[in-house]
Formats: C-alpha cells, structure tokens, sequence
DNA sequence: TAGAAACTTTGATTGAAGTCAAAATCACGA
DNA sequence: TCGTGATTTTGACTTCAATCAAAGTTTCTA
C-alpha cells in the first residue's frame, strides 16, 4: 500500500482493465465513467477524499475512473484486500456497510435520473456538494466546482447547455452567485433546497 | 428461516419500516421502489428467485417492496444473517461479491435512465428479460412480463403511454409479438438487440 | 353474467430539454 | 503579453417524450 498521485485529466483506470488494485482517494477529486459505443456517457460518481474506487465483483473495471483535479491515493494490491477481507469478519461487515450505503445512495440518483427535472437535478447536486462542504469546514455556504459543465451534464443525464443554462436561471433569481465557473456561492439556501425537491 | 408468501399487489415492506427481516425470493415478482413527495415514483428494480431483498446499511428499509406476481419468499432475521456474516468469512465474501455484483448492474441502469432514448429503454428492458429467460429454460424466445405498464414507465423513467407507444411500435415492426398485454414473445432477437444499443 | 373498475392503447397537442450556432470568457504556452 | 484552443454562456429553433383526452380491453365482483 502506497501513495500515488494522478494529475488534473490523467486517468486512473479504464473499463475493462485488470482490476489489480483499489484505491482510497486521499486528496482530490475523480470521475468514475461509463461510454456507450458511440460516444454518449454516462458519469456515475465523483470520488472525494475518504471513498473508495475500483471494486469490483470479478477481474476487470467496470468503468472508466479519471481525476477531475490533482488527485493523491492510497494504493491497495487487490489480493492483499481479499486476504484481509478473510482473515478479519469486522473488516469484511464494515466492507459490506459500506456497499449497502453505496447501493443506497445510487438508489437516490436513480430517482434524480429518471424523475426530476433539470432544474431539481441541478439544484439536488449543488445541495448535495453544499452539505459535503459544511460537514468539513463549518463556514461554508460556497463550495468548489472542480469539474467541468460537462461532467455535470453527464452526471445528471443533461446536455452541457442545460446545465449552463440551469446555473443561469439560479444566478438570475439570486439563489447561488458565480465566482467563477467553478466556484459557487450558495445565498439562498432554503430555496435551493426546495428546488431540489419540488420545481417550479 | 421459514417461508412466506405474498399475493400479488401486497406489501412485503415500506420505505422507513424497521429493517428487521432479509428476503429471498423463491418464486414470483417483487417490485422495489422509491417515491417523492409529490407521488412521482422510481422504481428501483424487479426482484426475481434467487434475489436478495431487504439488506440495508442501517436500521432502515430505503425502499418500497411490493409483489408484482404472486411471491413466495425465504425469510431471514437480520440479526441472524449478521451473526452468519462475522462467523463464516467465506459467506461475508459471497455477500460482498454479490453487493459489487449489485452495483455493477446499477450503473448499467444509469446509462440507461441518463443516456438512452425511450425506444433504447424499451428494448434493453426486453433484453434483460429475454436473456435472463433464456439462462432458465432453452426454448424461450417468449417470456412473461407480469409487472403493469405503470412499473416500467417507473423502471425506465418513462410515461404509461410512451411504454405503449413504444411496446407498439416494436410490435408494428414485426419484432415482436404481444399475444397478451403480459406476455411477450420476440421474433426478431437481433433486432431487438441493435435497437437495445443505437437507436434509429 | 352484467356492470364497474382498472389497465392498456391510440390520438392530438404541448412543452422541456436537446440541437445547432455563435459569442464571450478563460487558460496556457510561445 | 498575445494568440490560440478549450470551455462556458447565450440565442434560435427543433424534437422527443409528456400531457391531456378518449376509446378499447381485461379483470373483478356483486
């Protein structure tokens, strides 16, 4: 087990590759992918400091993972995480605690996916990145966008100009401000909250 | 552990209830969905024999399990299947294994609820069943489709009448046949199968 | 077995998000 | 610092699936 660190667009595995290692991001944040042959995608995740990337039920990946910023990880040997999954049942629990958690929140964005407007899409993930921040640092009504528009829009199942547009509309009505593209503000909390839940 | 059975349309257990049992399906259909507060519904996925339902990560059930068809199931105590788990490593790694199973087909769903059209939706849903009938039984170009219309809108993130519609149009195309509203048999697997991957 | 209720299909129209196009802004290397 | 390419935003228009509406079917049940 040792560190490695991944630059801003650089991949950390593809689909399809010999699933040898497992990664614990440290520092950082990835994109975990999927393609359909002919080019549409679909981002399933992003990885933040804490989570763990590149399990898998069999040998290979089953999605494409790239750092969306500098990313710093600790390497794990597959095999060595097989052996200590055997050798330690509290470890292979919190393991199995950790899936279910997962298939849980996947099942959160399976409604985000195939139910909600692109509004409340949008306003659910800013949410979703405004309550991450404020469990880490207790400040907090801004955040960072390290990833780009159309990451986003791949993520929420939208077009780039969607999201754009989306951002916009929030901006306009003073919900969130816009440093930058990949810096916001979050003025209005509760109504963003609403949003992300019952659109207008 | 004994045996329980459920008619179709009754609830095997809500969203919030006390995550007390595991099931194992061991015949029939069972629907697991999610609702939001205005009534629109996800459904989460169809539950056939052989599948694991209830495991949750907390006290919890995150979702909505209903019969579709009449079900027959194995019922496990929760505490019982923790205490297996810390006892039998080797049954920890089958669970496991399983979970990352799990969630290797939901993010095949997610390219499906965020990146495919309506007629792309329709046909790898009828894929799914044709190939999961024809691991079974060897005849099988015919299955049957015991969930409403309602549950695959639900499934797909579609409406009732673009699953009609859509159903139609496949049927008009002499790829298939639908001799009941719940019975489907497939004429043409291989241009269900193009349909499943590009749309035309 | 008739009538009601639930479900499915079909038709007409609307609308939210996609597509196409271009301008504006940003980021980086020469 | 400038210029080129990448990214983001904005605008005009189109389209796919949703909505609204109604007719056909099937399934209960009284």
């Amino acid at each position: 087990s040792h560190v490695h660190t991944f630059g801003a667009g650089k991949t950390v595995f593809h689909e399809g590759d010999n699933a040898e290692f497992i990664y614990e991001i440290l520092e950082g944040v990835v994109r975990s992918s999927k393609m359909l042959v002919d080019g549409r995608r679909q981002v399933l995740s992003f990885g933040y400091p804490g989570d763990m990337i590149g399990l898998s039920h069999d040998e290979f990946y089953h999605s494409d993972c790239d750092a969306v910023a500098p990313v710093k990880v600790r390497v794990f040997r597959k095999n060595a995480f097989s052996g200590a999954m055997e050798s330690d049942p509290a470890f292979c629990a919190h393991l199995l605690r950790t899936a279910a958690a997962e298939v849980n929140s996947m099942q959160e964005h399976f409604l985000m996916l195939g139910r909600k407007s692109a509004m409340e899409k949008i306003a659910s993930f800013l949410i979703t990145l405004l309550d991450r921040q404020s469990v880490e640092r207790e400040d907090a009504d801004s955040f960072p966008l390290p990833m780009k528009r159309a990451d986003i829009a791949d993520f929420l199942g939208l077009t780039i100009e969607t999201v754009s547009r989306t951002l916009t509309v929030l901006r306009k009505k003073g919900i969130i401000e816009l440093p930058t593209a990949q810096k916001v503000h979050v003025l209005k909390p509760l109504a963003l909250r609403d949003l992300a839940e019952s659109d207008l």
